[in-house]
DNA sequence: GCCAACGTTGGC
DNA sequence: GCCAACGTTGGC
C-alpha cells in the first residue's frame, strides 16, 4: 500500500465532480508529464490513497451551464478561486489503460504523436472517498512533520508525488481538526 | 502580474 | 548530443 497526491484543477474536475460522478470514480485524464505518467503506470495499485488536491484554477469564466426549470438557462459562474490545498480523500480505483483524450483531435490533451498501437498516455481511476475541509499550502507548510513533503519543495510541479505513509498519518490527523 | 523551476523543442 | 530559447506550471 502507497500513497500519493494528485493535483486537479477544480474547475477540470474537484472533489465535488468526482464524488458526483458514478461510482465516485473519475479517469484521471489529460497528465502529460513522464514521471506522472509512469507513477500511474507502474507504481500505483488498486487501493493505494490518494490525497485530491485542488490547484489554483484559472482565470475566472462561465464554468457549466445548468436548467432550473422548463428551459430557465443558468450559468455557473466561478467568480474567485479558492486556495489551493487538499479537499479530500480518494484511492487508486484501476490498474493502468490508456488515456482516450490522447487520440481525440477535438481535445487540449490531443498527441498527434500517440496511436491507438502504442498509446504514449496511461491513466488509473480514481474514486473519491470524502470531502474534507480545505487544508492549505501555508497550514501544510506551518507542520514540521510534512517540511520534506515533495510537494512543499521549491519549484515542485509535478502534478502527481509520492505521499511518506508518516506523511500521510499527519495529515490525517490534522485534516480532521480546525486548522 | 510576476517569476522560479523545469520540461520540451529545434538548430547545429 | 549539446544547449539556448521558449513554453508551462502554479504559487505568491
Amino acid at each position: 500500500m502507497q500513497y500519493w497526491l494528485m493535483k486537479s484543477e477544480p474547475d477540470e474536475v474537484s472533489i465535488d465532480d468526482a464524488l458526483a460522478a458514478p461510482r465516485q470514480t473519475v479517469p484521471w485524464f489529460g497528465v502529460r508529464n513522464y514521471q506522472a505518467r509512469n507513477f500511474m503506470r507502474d507504481a500505483m495499485r488498486v487501493g493505494d490513497g490518494v490525497l485530491f488536491y485542488h490547484s489554483s484554477c484559472d482565470d475566472p469564466g462561465i464554468a457549466g451551464i445548468a436548467e432550473v426549470a422548463r428551459g430557465d438557462g443558468v450559468l455557473f459562474y466561478h467568480s474567485s478561486c479558492d486556495d489551493p490545498g487538499i479537499a479530500g480523500i480518494a484511492e487508486v480505483a484501476s490498474t493502468p489503460y490508456p488515456d482516450d483524450t490522447q487520440f481525440d483531435p477535438e481535445s487540449q490533451y490531443y498527441d498527434p504523436k500517440s496511436t491507438r498501437e502504442h498509446p504514449r498516455w496511461m491513466l488509473v481511476d480514481v474514486r473519491a472517498v470524502e470531502k474534507t475541509r480545505l487544508m492549505t499550502l501555508p497550514e501544510m507548510r506551518a507542520i514540521t512533520e510534512l517540511a520534506d513533503m515533495q510537494l512543499l519543495r521549491r519549484g515542485n510541479r509535478l502534478s502527481i508525488t509520492p505521499v511518506t505513509p508518516a506523511e500521510w498519518r499527519c495529515i490525517m490527523l490534522h485534516i480532521k481538526k480546525k486548522p
